[in-house]
DNA sequence: GTGCCTCGGTACCCTGTGGTAACCGAGAAC
DNA sequence: GTTCTCGGTTACCACAGGGTACCGAGGCAC
């Protein structure tokens, strides 16, 4: 069990509940904190900054802050940001195309 | 954001600290509990148990019990399962590659 | 000048999750 | 008859994840 251990490394990178929407989001260039926050329905500012952060230090994304008021705080991919979506891209095509079946056979699972 | 609901019901079901690592462990065949429990580094029967319910509720494996004694419990791959470890080898790859980058980047980010 | 708005973020508190440890049941080995 | 194995279950407990409330500084209306 030594790759493994890289996968359990990278979910810890990406396997919080908002990190992939966060990337995902940033696709097309750099977007605002408040833009990001009305964009992901149900997280909280509180979220958003704490997931921000670790992906900045992870070195997914920067942080620009223009000095001025309001403030002005965007958020854009690297370059391995990028390749990490690249990455996930046909995790989320099986999502779409599997989901359903994934939903009957819980609910199957249940009605036992 | 309707597609990056997805990507969260997929967190949900492979986004845990496990899951993917019992995936992984059954790439080549099935295993029993106790083998798992061994070949994972640092999971807790009570996890082992916990994570492998959730799978088998998902339809990504199967649990097969042969009533012997004692107990003979296998796990396998379904046909979704096996897809789902398609769909995550580029997400390994990416980290076997980009792992040194990232913990490179934490290191500046908290050196600062 | 005094409310009140926006943007981005922090402080605090509570809940839920994951981990540890103990126990179980039935046969088999010694 | 004692102890081991396999595959769990249960009780308990700490800690992290996440929600809510608040903040500060400028702008703008009145």
């Amino acid at each position: 069990m030594q790759d493994p251990c890289q996968a359990r490394e990278v979910l810890g990178i990406v396997g919080d509940k908002w990190a992939l929407l966060i990337v995902r989001m940033l696709k097309d260039g750099p977007r605002r904190f408040t833009e990001l926050k009305r964009a992901i329905d149900g997280i909280s500012q509180r979220m958003l900054t704490v997931t921000l952060r670790d992906l900045e230090r992870d070195g997914i994304l920067t942080r620009t802050v223009r000095n001025v008021m309001p403030p002005h705080v965007s958020y854009e991919l690297t370059t391995t940001g990028q390749t990490l979506r690249e990455a996930t891209a046909p995790l989320l095509e099986w999502s779409i195309t599997h989901l359903p079946h994934i939903d009957a056979a819980r609910a199957a699972y249940d009605n036992r």
